[in-house]
DNA sequence: CGCAGGCCCTGGTAGC
DNA sequence: TGCTACCAGGGCCTGC
């Protein structure tokens, strides 16, 4: 599952081996992989023919690049996309949902993706940001993160404590993996009411899900299901670090406890029983 | 407005 | 063996 490092990942890949070049063709091979691209795909790939990618651009976990007419392509890795550079005549991918063909003959770019929660889209490149990715907050590795903006934010919110993690209108880049981890690493429980953290314990979990995610960066970028690769098809190893997510019935590092599994808003939560306790009045 | 919950999607796997 | 049920979960959307 791309979260915030992963996505950096790819886009540190897309500024070397696609940044510069002009595409040729556009094939759009699956409708839902261009459904947010309302004019649908044969004008998604009649826009972006002919067009040089200017840059490759980031915030929490969308991607774009700028074009020179003045949009961008917007991307979205959602559970299980990836973003390959593919030579020419490269089989296939079975989930290959759109290909982007350049003038010079090189690699292809390919999104593939199996679960088609992601998809691309053509926009106008409105200055910094893409009008559809307005409501996104910066994410802890963007120079103009405000972290004690965000932590006053947060308190001000009432609701449980991961759900605000995975807000990403309060915060961005941080999925299911390394909301986990960040509160693990601050012994915080994913039901504590927002409206009750003290100060240093919201500036605590949101400073270790930024660290967290800074490391898995600097390893590469999560992966453990081989879904998620890099730009070249690459997987990352961060995995091996993780202390919290997907570790149940493994021992805590810290204090040797078994680390449990809990439903949380249709998905999974990974914890200590007792390093991260359950809060007297826990928002769900 | 803030917040909660449903839905979308597919391949792998567990269970009968 | 072959079927069904479940699981992974980010983000959009709706309703309260």
């Amino acid at each position: 599952m791309p979260e915030l490092p992963e996505v950096e990942v790819v886009r540190r890949g897309l500024e070397r081996h696609a940044v510069g070049r002009t595409v040729q063709a556009v094939e759009v091979r699956h409708p839902r992989a261009v459904r947010r691209h309302l004019a649908g795909g044969a004008d998604l790939a009649d826009r972006l023919a002919e067009r040089r990618l200017i840059s490759a651009r980031r915030r929490g976990k969308y991607l774009w690049l700028p074009l020179d007419s003045g949009d961008a392509l917007v991307a979205h890795l959602g559970m299980s996309g990836q973003l390959l550079v593919q030579p020419p005549g490269t089989e296939d991918e079975p989930h290959l949902r759109v290909r982007l063909v350049f003038t010079d003959g090189g690699p292809e770019l390919r999104f593939v993706d199996q679960r088609t929660f992601g998809g691309l889209a053509l926009e106008p490149d409105a200055g910094d940001l893409p009008p559809s990715l307005a409501h996104i907050a910066r994410d802890p590795l963007d120079p103009e993160f405000d972290l004690e903006a965000v932590v006053a934010a947060l308190r001000r919110r009432r609701t449980g404590l991961k759900r605000a993690l995975l807000d990403q209108t309060l915060v961005s880049g941080v999925g299911n993996i390394y909301a986990d981890e960040a509160l693990w690493h601050t012994r915080l429980h994913w039901a504590r009411p927002t409206e009750e953290l003290r100060r240093p314990e919201a500036r605590a979990v949101i400073t270790a899900a930024s660290d967290v995610m800074r490391a898995a960066l600097g390893e590469g970028g999560t992966s453990f299901d081989r879904l998620y690769v890099d730009v070249n098809g690459q997987s990352g190893w961060f995995d091996r670090s993780l202390h919290a997510y997907g570790q149940a019935g493994r021992p805590c590092a810290r204090c040797g406890a078994l680390i449990v599994r809990e439903a949380f808003m249709n998905r999974s939560s990974f914890r200590c029983p007792r390093c991260q306790r359950t809060p007297r009045r826990p928002r769900w």
